[in-house]
DNA sequence: CTGTTTACTATACGATCGAATAGTGTTTAA
DNA sequence: TTAAACACTATTCGATCGTATAGTAAACAG
């Protein structure tokens, strides 16, 4: 029992493989656009085991996207808030933003089913922002302030702030799949990141300004 | 004829209308959370009529893709290329981002299809990568530059810059709908738009940088 | 006036949609 | 040991999916 739980559940690792296909094509497609055949296919499993674990379609999807955002809170803040410690400010506010950048690279799930709720809003859209997006945006408006404080943010309104800087990042991971067919490079690429976030720190720090 | 024409088509205003219902159908809800039936009613009018005019699925979404890039071309690039000349160079700056960004949210559907199209890499993102992203992207490029010329802009690589700037006004388009039901301001407000822009100059212009 | 094209519609097809039901066996609890 | 609980599956349902075909009525070309 502990044993099966510590190789990754067992007894619930087919709901949980379920859940992780179900979260990439909610993202891909959207609620509408994604099947209960199509998810159990991408599992490796029958549409009844899918309809087993979650009688409803909106079931699935309201547990896949908790799971989604459970996953995500267990590994982003850890970096969020260890790394301003040991760092000056200006690296630090580099190294996040670097570490945002690759994050969401390697977790590209949450943003895609945000952006494809928002595309439609909804009871569902409801749903995701009185359960996750309220406590979000007091959390971003925390790490911007503190970065304020720093001196290694300009010294802005910090919501309209969080909304620049989370759309110079967010957006690139979204259009990167255009971006590597228009200029042949790969946006994930480690090269691409880090001139990425070189140039974004130049304009934050003021560029070769007017 | 003439008359009926310049009354909007007559002959084509029907097939126009199935276009821009199935345009925003699109955009909100992907290819393949949009259905014949959908489009038809959202234009007020019959499936059979939407596939007289639209043999496949596939056909109605490239001619509409088309239709909607080619209204945005018709819209945009005037301004761009009219702002610069009858302003300083800062001055003509912010006025495009805060016509660009009140653009975006009037024509909210060509950024959506492209988030839609990207969210699931496949043949039709590269049909619209030659037939659209090329261009625009050499489009924005060149803007960026000229910017940069007139030292409006941080003298960054111009490409990473632009998907900067895309993403600081684009993703605010995406968000909106989040961002109005979190802070319970519009953010198609006139004043929160302003305030946005006010923020992203002072941000490009150094803010009060370290 | 006749024949063809054009705009539009009614009906139907097989496939697939989300969902319900009636089952399998295998664990687990009493 | 027995029975309840659990994980899973086969089959079926009416609705809707994209598509095909046959048809109507008006506009137009000869």
């Amino acid at each position: 029992m502990d044993k099966a739980e510590a190789a990754g559940g067992d007894r619930n690792c087919r709901r949980i493989a379920i859940m992780e296909a179900a979260a990439q094509l909610f993202g891909q497609v959207g609620f509408e656009g994604t099947s209960m055949k199509a998810v159990a296919s991408a599992a490796g499993e029958k549409k009844t085991l899918v309809q087993y674990h979650f009688r409803y379609k909106q079931q699935l999807w309201e547990e896949t996207v908790a799971y989604v955002w459970q996953q995500r809170d267990e590994a982003l803040p850890r970096f969020v808030s260890i790394a301003p410690d040991d760092l000056s400010a200006m690296d630090a506010m580099e190294e996040l933003c670097r570490y945002i950048l690759r994050f969401t690279f390697a977790n590209p799930t949450w943003v895609k089913i945000m952006f494809q709720e928002a595309s439609t809003p909804g009871p569902r859209l409801d749903w995701m922002v009185e359960r996750f997006f309220i406590r979000d945006f007091a959390g971003g408006k925390g790490v911007v302030e503190l970065a304020q404080a720093r001196g290694v943010l300009p010294d802005v309104d910090p919501m309209h702030l969080l909304y620049t800087l989370s759309g110079a990042l967010i957006y690139l991971v979204n259009v990167a799949p255009i971006i590597e067919r228009v200029t042949g490079q790969g946006a994930d690429d480690e090269a691409f990141i880090e001139q990425y976030v070189a140039t974004l720190m130049q304009i934050l720090s003021g560029g070769k300004r007017q």
